[in-house]
DNA sequence: GAAAAATTGTTAATTATTTAACAAAGAGTT
DNA sequence: AACTCTTTGTTAAATAATTAACAATTTTTC
């Protein structure tokens, strides 16, 4: 169980929202073909991730939903919880805000930067804004871990610098341009138009190849 | 050159991105570390990716910068172009508008959809909002192609129906629930908080194997 | 003009990920 | 109690993606 595929963790983490959802219904079982069937992927996939964090379901019972979750909670979260913070407050900085708030989850985004002087002071669902000058004393203070960087392309790389500098241990980069962290810090980068880019590229070549 | 791996795909429209930076720099050519250096790979994934589509350098001088935008283009672009809607103009969805505001591309955001009457009828960044019931209409009138999903959770399954309906071809899905859609339709899902939550797996474990 | 350095293009090897195959065993059925 | 069906757990095979290795060739340097 030592070395996790990357592609497990992600689905690990969506498989646990699944399980959520479930157990709120009252659901107390479930097999591996209906986590797939949710998930777009199959059984056998399914199983085998299960497999790999080392839990065992009941034969034709199935999976328990709410041990399910709470291993899946072992593997993914700390027991303390991180702290993260939003870089950015414009659209999409106040999207991902709203995204947590009321997600029961290890995870907090317990602040926010901008170098909008109206924004500064303000608080945006519940999540305090602050200049972004004041970053590397705010992420010691509040112990910060992760920082998301919802700022304009053309700024990514001047605010992941300053995260750089402020000792952050992870980021997420929103943004169209590519960042350069020390290798110690865990970077992960996403970008909307290579997504949907793809997905005009598949529509064009209407290949159909996806579950 | 007949089936690019979907990685590859990805990372096209990511050279693209960067060579349109460089060509606006005035940067004429271009070898594959620095391609590299930006996108944090291997000068060999570069070059293998440009050998896949046929593209080849000059020996000792690289890439030419404007060919090689060109050639991606000639992959991942339709001729004309394709349109796109996003439906549900929350701050997700209004990022992504103004994400592709002013970006020249081949895709266009040429509609949202909203229930919220309040937002009926407004332009939203130069994209007019209608209601979601006059989706199959505009989405026919306008020759859309592409559904982008940037409601709440809940209601995404709702809304893939109707873009199914309504003769959709792509659907990009940015919430936390996986939709059903028949598999003539390509389906990409994101979402947010399961990057989120790899990132945090990856700092607990503080695993840095990522370049 | 020979040698060294740099850089592409490509095949082969490696690693990562998914899928197939199937044994084992519980539950229901006759 | 034998038979069938279902579903898990796991090993093995297949597929996909990355990386290594290196020949070929142009430019620069001596």
């Amino acid at each position: 169980m030592k070395n996790l595929p990357h592609k497990t963790i992600e689905r690990l983490s969506q498989y646990r929202r699944a399980l959520l959802i479930c157990a709120a219904k009252g659901k107390t079982h479930i097999f591996s073909h209906e986590i797939a069937k949710i998930q777009h992927i199959t059984p056998v996939q399914v199983r085998r991730d299960i497999m790999l964090i080392g839990y065992t379901g009941t034969l034709r019972k199935g999976y328990n939903v709410q041990e399910l979750i709470d291993l899946i909670g072992d593997i993914i979260d700390t027991k303390e919880g991180l702290n993260v913070a939003v870089v950015g407050i414009g659209n999409l900085g106040h999207a991902m805000i709203n995204y947590f708030n009321g997600k029961r989850t290890k995870l907090s985004i317990v602040a926010a930067f901008d170098n909008n002087p109206d924004k500064i002071g303000r608080v945006f669902s519940g999540v305090r804004c602050y200049h972004i000058d004041e970053m590397a004393g705010i992420i010691k203070q509040d112990n910060i871990s992760i920082g998301i960087i919802t700022v304009p392309a053309g700024s990514a790389p001047e605010i992941s610098e300053k995260l750089v500098e402020s000792k952050i241990k992870g980021i997420l980069n929103y943004t169209a341009k590519p960042v350069n962290v020390p290798n110690q810090i865990y970077l992960e980068e996403y970008d909307m138009i290579t997504s949907l880019e793809k997905v005009a590229f598949f529509v064009k070549t209407h290949i159909s190849d996806n579950s």
